[in-house]
DNA sequence: AAAAAAACCGATTGACTATCGGTCTTTTGT
DNA sequence: ACAAAAGACCGATAGTCAATCGGTTTTTTT
């Protein structure tokens, strides 16, 4: 059982994904100009993976006149969540330190200045608690 | 490219890994009495994973008489940084307010009194860097 | 030296992404 | 209205990876 579940993105998935971020409600044509071009595949490759990251519920779409319009039915943000989340899930052992700990850790790798970044942003997610809890 | 890198760890070898958190220095056939028995596996699939994660570079082994003995070779912290870090790094987008958000959400979302936790840890690698920068 | 234990090798299966050709359907231009 | 074009849909193949195990070789032990 508990492994680290799929999905998991692939990598024409996850530029499919962020090309949708940047600009979205574009069909597979336009998406295999943009990315598919460059990496040398067909418009269908790029169709069936529209089709896969719609199934799994990363796209929406809309049919407008001929075609499927896409957009993102996820944020970054969320998806990044879901999967950090399946990490967190699998391997925390119950207690929370391993991922507070992981947290610290990644934050002031990049950049030191990121924990009191983060120190900003738990003071507004409480202020809002407060706010929503008065 | 950048998909979101593999290795990625299955049921049976995140089962091994724990349990070898738990109590470290096993032999196969220990670690087949108290996970692979139950799961109805042979002896063989239980040494095929350990081999596998000897070679992903997860576990360290050392022959003691016959057989060999595997230790941990990342910490579940490590681990769960290496795992975390490869979603932020292909998701973040170059800023660092996904990842940040994405980690406040998590914390609180188990339990608010996390975020609590996160700021002590925060303080504490702080008085950390201090003392080395000074 | 024989038996037992364990390592090692190779093969198979199943899930999943990537890939694409071919066909069916729907739109659209004339 | 009908033919051509555009796109959706279907099915097949290849490659990767975990899981699985049988069989063979190597090493210990008695």
């Amino acid at each position: 059982m508990s492994s680290i579940a799929r999905p998991y993105l692939g990598s024409l998935e996850l530029a499919v994904l962020e090309e949708l971020w940047a600009k979205s409600g574009l069909d597979a044509k336009t998406l295999h100009r943009s990315i598919g071009k460059r990496r040398g595949i067909s418009l269908n490759t790029v169709q069936s993976t529209l089709e896969r990251l719609f199934r799994k519920g990363f796209l929406a779409r809309e049919k407008v006149s001929h075609a499927f319009l896409y957009t993102p039915a996820v944020k970054r943000e969320e998806l990044m969540r879901q999967l950090i989340g399946e990490v967190v899930k699998t391997l925390s052992d119950g207690r929370p330190e391993p991922m507070l700990a992981t947290f610290v850790d990644l934050a002031a790798k990049v950049d030191e200045d990121n924990l009191v970044q983060l120190e900003r942003l738990i003071a507004e997610r409480r202020a809002k608690e407060e706010k929503e809890t008065s």
